[in-house]
DNA sequence: TATTGTTATACTCTATAACTATA
DNA sequence: TATAGTTATAGAGTATAACAATA
């Protein structure tokens, strides 16, 4: 499905393992999520709408890592459906506040069980202990690049790294023509 | 960055945590592949360019699970660069072979020393031992689940999940509207 | 002046289909 | 007829900027 590196062999390939566990995953999380607007996201967004208390549109936008204006359709299309519902804010007239229909909750509470179906049909390839181990690893390991705030931290590590190794540049900086 | 889920509890949602290890991997390639058109594509398809026997660029697009489409216009930009080459197939004149240019093969050992280095910044977070062990459990997971094609595999199951679960459907069939 | 949410616009990526040249 | 590669077009997703309401 996807290239094995052949070069520094598989075995120190993390990027590769990752993305075809991750892969998977997305996939069997797209059939899952089906029907449900936004997909995964949708289904974030939903997780976070029942959340106590409620949290604002923008909240859930950086904690979700999309934007906001990708949260305004979004909700506009899981309100449409009547999983959710923007509640003003007696605090600040400028927010809104997003919590759950009841409706929205009985889909969570499937969702969920699906979701831990999925988990365990994808993990079905190792043996017992072997899934719990990797899960408590990746557990950790995400633990650790969250708090870590790795998006700022490791790219300024990169740049250290694409220094040192000094390749020339090859830049595209125009944008493919339109043909 | 994205939100754990507070229903069934977080050491339960491998989709967080997968998603949480991938995404900071993405970055980080995305940082060391700045300059290879394509990005980490780039990446792939220069590996698969270095490899023997040529691959055709059929071959090599479902091998790294893109469009045929797609790598024609992914080998455009990287033949654009110098760092591969198409090559006519002596055997069959509708095929071209890709091979690496000596400045892609070059490039490639570079970005090879830089994605070593990345994957060890990566995985800092956990100690030496339990480095390796979240290593080998996930070639372990990614070999098993490309064997098994789990793309048909896990769709159908998720569909037997689905049924199962049995969520009244919620479909978004009609297109956003144009505003 | 800064912030929340909305809307409009543009851009990137990808998928689909049609076309050619070979087999 | 089927396949490899190319090209054109359309669609989905995303980012950017401008705007109104409120702090």
């Amino acid at each position: 499905m996807v290239a094995s590196r052949t070069g520094s062999g598989v075995e120190e390939d993390l990027g590769w393992a990752l993305g075809v566990v991750f892969r998977s995953y997305v996939r069997a999380s797209a059939a899952v999520t089906d029907g449900i607007p936004g997909g995964h996201r949708g289904y974030q967004l939903l997780t976070a709408a029942c959340g106590t208390p409620p949290a604002t549109q923008t909240a859930i936008a950086s904690r979700l890592g999309i934007d906001r204006t990708v949260m305004t359709y979004l909700l506009d299309d899981m309100e449409h459906a009547g999983l959710v519902r923007r509640r003003p804010d007696p605090a600040d007239r400028r927010t809104r506040l997003v919590v759950a229909t009841p409706s929205g909750r009985r889909r969570l509470a499937r969702l969920d069980d699906a979701f831990h179906t999925l988990e365990t049909r994808i993990l079905a390839g190792l043996p017992a202990a072997d899934r719990t181990a990797l899960k408590s690893l990746l557990r950790r390991l995400a633990t650790a690049l969250d708090a870590a705030d790795p998006v700022a931290d490791t790219c300024t590590a990169v740049a250290d790294i694409a220094a040192a190794t000094a390749a020339p540049v090859t830049r595209r900086t125009s944008p493919r023509p339109t043909r």
